[in-house]
DNA sequence: CTAGTTCTTGTAACCGGTTACGGAAGCTGT
DNA sequence: ACAGCTTCCGTAACCGGTTACAAGAACTAG
């Protein structure tokens, strides 16, 4: 049987559909007698609103549209906990949609969202200004993490200068100076910045000695071939801070593999660094996840407080593989 | 401004609605000339359909409603992945959902689907069957996963019987006889499953040792707390099975302070179990998230095979725990 | 030249709700 | 007895699309 409308219940409780609604909406502007009446009708009909019509008819659908890149393990579920406990905090429901590297699609995907959620959040570390003004075009209010500047939008960032400027500090009061960094994808957001605090740090702390980039991206391979190529070179070096966990720990492994003891850290604080001991940068994805959508409702409660660049800081996690003692 | 309707397509172009709703969805059916002139009117006001208002219109949403518990780590990111995987390459979107504890409130989650998915996948493993019957009772397909034999719905469930045979079975071949199951918590069906096939297990490699079952949650402290009590128990033992990776990590904590050398396993190999050399059994989440998905699709198609439980076997993963050498 | 076919387009009903507006009934006060 | 106010409820328009049906135009065949 297909499922039962209002006017079904209508028909049932012998009154007009607005009644319904009432009782529904509003049960107090409708009598006593009546409300009970629809109410049965209700169960016995086992009549379940219809969201869709609801949001067409008012226009407001309680619903955020979450778009996100492939992100892998940990990330995913902490960013997506965050945002659900903030969410159904506030009686809104989640969106998802994984947005695939090409950005014609993410556009795609999102303009498949009007219509069905009140509000965007957007996550998009690899996208040029150009093609992020196209995605967020539209007006949906629209809550960006971690990406460029947006157009006007609200948009929370890690702070990375601040982590980055904590673990290099970390290092040198540990006596390490010539410290190398394995940099992440070109184009993303959370690497060029890391790389650029990774330069005005050391200017800072070792103005003498040139700083090291080797290139990476972001893959435990990538860590590990960082690590060959400076043994190969017979590179100096005190440290290694990678951009990310997952190279530190290809990082970990080659060094262990080669007898060599360094100063290493990584970023993001992934299960896996708290087992191995990496010193790393803690970002609490959960609780991104959560500002996000809490100001992204404040926006659609109708407050628009001007849009910022929100900073979240990461924590520095200090671990064995600092290497003091 | 407000978004552009159909209406304000149609005026521009000098057409009627249907004109422009049909070089949308058939463009052949529309003549060469006026097609062009809609195109630009679309074009011009920047229209995007309304996905809310077609798929009250159509009764299609190409949305999939997703239900989960508050899975952790990567379960959830590889769960989500597999799905979103089948789900795009179909031309569908994820509707997500998490599911707190509470029944009611899962049911409630559940009813606000109504309307804006076509079908439902539903993961609740600790749910009993009349909790499971009202939530799924509606008339949305619907399958299952991971959850206990559900109301003529298909069911996707973890081989877990196949799983536990192979592990003790590789335990015994290792010579290992008195091998100790640390349980899940109490109505979890994988829990359940896994304690069972245990027994069942034993009772054939071992039918004169009686087995022991100590009571668990999951949790990483309850993996060391299990083997504390072993240990100030004197109870002998040969090997550990835990039902899952974090209890066997803690356990395998507890054992290494303790200077104990004992085979140990769990079940999941989530990352963490890889890195340190714990055997175990690999569950392919991301599949599990991947058929759920086609399969559903499959039904809203509209053909409908009979429902089934469909089994995903797990793999052994023989690593450094099981202490062979 | 007329009837029949095909192609293109417009009209209007419908999907399932919400809500502005107005009417009927019941009360109050004079 | 009657005007004026409330309270409760029904009628019908509307949200933004889709689509069955019909009508007009152009074309074919006899």
């Amino acid at each position: 049987m297909a499922d039962a409308t209002i006017r079904d219940v209508a028909r049932r409780a012998d009154v007009s559909v607005a009644s319904v609604s009432r009782t529904l909406n509003a049960p107090a502007s409708v009598q006593e007698a009546t409300r009970a009446r629809i109410l049965t009708a209700i169960a016995e009909l086992g009549y379940v609103p219809h969201a869709g019509a609801r949001s067409l008819s008012t226009r407001l659908s309680h619903a955020i549209g979450v778009v996100l890149p492939d992100l892998h393990g940990e990330f995913f579920s902490e960013l997506v906990r965050g945002m659900d406990r903030a969410a159904s905090a506030q009686g809104y429901q989640l969106f998802l949609s994984t947005m695939h590297a090409d950005a014609a699609l993410a556009a795609q995907a999102i303009r498949a969202m009007r219509g069905r959620v009140d509000g965007l959040i957007v996550m998009a570390p690899q996208l040029g200004p150009a093609d992020l003004a196209v995605m967020v075009s539209g007006s949906l209010p629209t809550v960006l993490i971690n990406s460029i500047d947006g157009a006007g939008r609200h948009l929370l960032r890690i702070d990375n200068r601040h982590g980055v400027d904590a673990l290099i500090d970390h290092f040198a009061a540990l006596g390490r100076r010539r410290i190398v960094h394995i940099g992440g994808p070109a184009g993303n957001i959370d690497a060029t910045e890391r790389a650029d605090a990774y330069r005005a740090a050391m200017a800072r702390i070792a103005p003498d000695w040139s700083p090291i980039i080797i290139d990476g991206d972001f893959s435990e391979e990538a860590g590990a071939a960082a690590v060959a190529r400076l043994i190969a070179d017979k590179t100096p070096f005190d440290a290694i801070f990678a951009a990310n966990d997952m190279m530190a720990l290809g990082a970990l492994q080659a060094l262990r593999n080669a007898n060599l003891f360094k100063s290493l850290a990584g970023f993001d604080d992934i299960p896996l660094a708290r087992y191995l001991g990496l010193t790393t940068l803690t970002v609490r994805m959960d609780e991104l996840g959560e500002r996000a959508v809490m100001r992204l409702i404040v926006e659609l409660k109708g407050q628009s407080p001007p849009p910022q660049i929100e900073l979240v800081k990461p924590l520095l996690a200090i671990r064995a593989t600092s290497g003091a003692e």
